[in-house]
DNA sequence: CTCCCTCAGATTGGATCCAACCGTAACAGG
DNA sequence: CCTGTTACGGTTGGATCCAATCTGAGGGAG
């Protein structure tokens, strides 16, 4: 059950249904969820160690919001942690992989032309996890998770300048070339390549930022994600 | 308070008081902690988030066993995500923090001279840490730190293994070396270097695996770490 | 003799209750 | 009029209580 509020919450917040900044308080998340405040907390807890949510003891939980620094933290973290896994991931795909990662790709390239960013988001994910499926890595899978989650709201409105989805789609291709004739060198390389140009696009965007307002009052002085293990010993 | 429960509780799993594949009875951390069972319960949601611990519902906690697998894949994500760390860090690090380096790495080589591998994985630990104190990306050091936890029994039994320390000494004279001419290229390579060796090292030594006795009753079935996130939108 | 079923003990997970703490707003004093 | 203080409301965090579930032992049937 702490479980099942777990990725309710996490919904939310990816879909954006709440916003960055925005307080989370535990009553109201329990009653929409029928539960009572314990799965919440746990649920909190969990999200936090994931860098989704933000809390400060005796005060509240809010949605975290990433930094310009932060997004390409995160951003240079991907660009060595997926060519690791595509180039891993790319001699155990089978046929049957690679025609679904072809079908995907059109529907990536549908979205676009009807003007979807939301399905479109969820596609672009969805493809590039799916290029992970042949490889048994689940630690390294959780941590990549982790980061397009950290970043969502960040491609989100990436999704909405038109202008990129070209160079995206081809990179796409590219990746899927590179699988279908099972050369994990190039598919690691064009991966790496893509991450950084996204970066990159992403940092030239910087009016995304524009966006720093409190979102729901309080001041921001952060506190945010895991604690520092292991002081001294 | 949690937070209390949760640093204790990691480090008595790090420094190996708790034995990998041990229960974890929530009532008796309570009563050893003088605290309730709510915070521990917190603590184990944090340490199975880390991957310290593996919780299966209404079953209780265990302290997380790492197959031969998750070791190698622990250490080819460090392989990618480390040298990144350096060489971010080199072109930042003081005067003042290349001479703790220094230090540290007498101190490293005096521990393996009396032959103490509790103080010589520590002092390990904290040197390449400290290597990467010259750059400010909580969420990379987070991660390197969450995976060098992760590894933690395997690194003390490595100390036991007396051969290989010329090695490791030699790279991390190396690794210093490259920091002190703010040679981020070669302080990467190093690392890589280092850490790959590393792994073989370990891939060498299976015998440190054969301890995959249940420790403490109980079919393993894992349920380990995060859950899978985002299941289809 | 072995296997399956049932039941009791133990342990976890959720709900409720209570204390500690923070932020805000009203108020008093300068 | 402004500022510092204080008290109150609201929210979080911890303790306790209760229900749900799993494990293991014991007994009965084949």
């Amino acid at each position: 059950m702490g479980n099942t509020v777990t990725n309710r919450l996490r919904e939310e917040i990816l879909q954006g249904r709440l916003a960055p900044g925005q307080r989370i308080r535990q009553e109201a998340v329990a009653a929409e969820m029928g539960t009572s405040r314990i799965p919440v907390r746990e649920a909190l807890t969990r999200l936090q160690n994931e860098g989704l949510v933000t809390v400060t003891a005796h005060v509240g939980a809010r949605v975290a919001q990433l930094h310009l620094a932060e997004l390409n933290e995160v951003y240079l973290i991907r660009e060595r942690l997926e060519p690791l896994a595509i180039s891993l991931s790319t001699p155990n795909l089978t046929d049957k992989q690679l025609a679904t990662l072809g079908r995907r790709l059109e529907e990536i390239e549908d979205a676009a032309n009807v003007d979807d960013p939301s399905a479109w988001v969820d596609l672009d994910r969805r493809f590039h996890l799916e290029t992970y499926d042949g490889m048994e890595m689940p630690r390294l899978l959780d941590m990549i998770d982790g980061l397009w989650n950290a970043t969502q709201q960040y491609r989100r409105a990436y999704a909405r300048l038109p202008e990129r989805f070209e160079i995206a789609h081809s990179e796409h291709r590219l990746i899927l070339e590179a699988l279908q004739l099972r050369d994990p060198c190039n598919a690691s390389l064009i991966s790496q390549l893509h991450i950084r140009r996204t970066r990159l696009t992403l940092d030239e965007h910087s009016e995304l930022f524009a966006g720093d307002d409190d979102s729901n009052g309080g001041g921001r002085k952060s506190s945010g994600r895991r604690s520092s293990r292991r002081n001294g010993s």
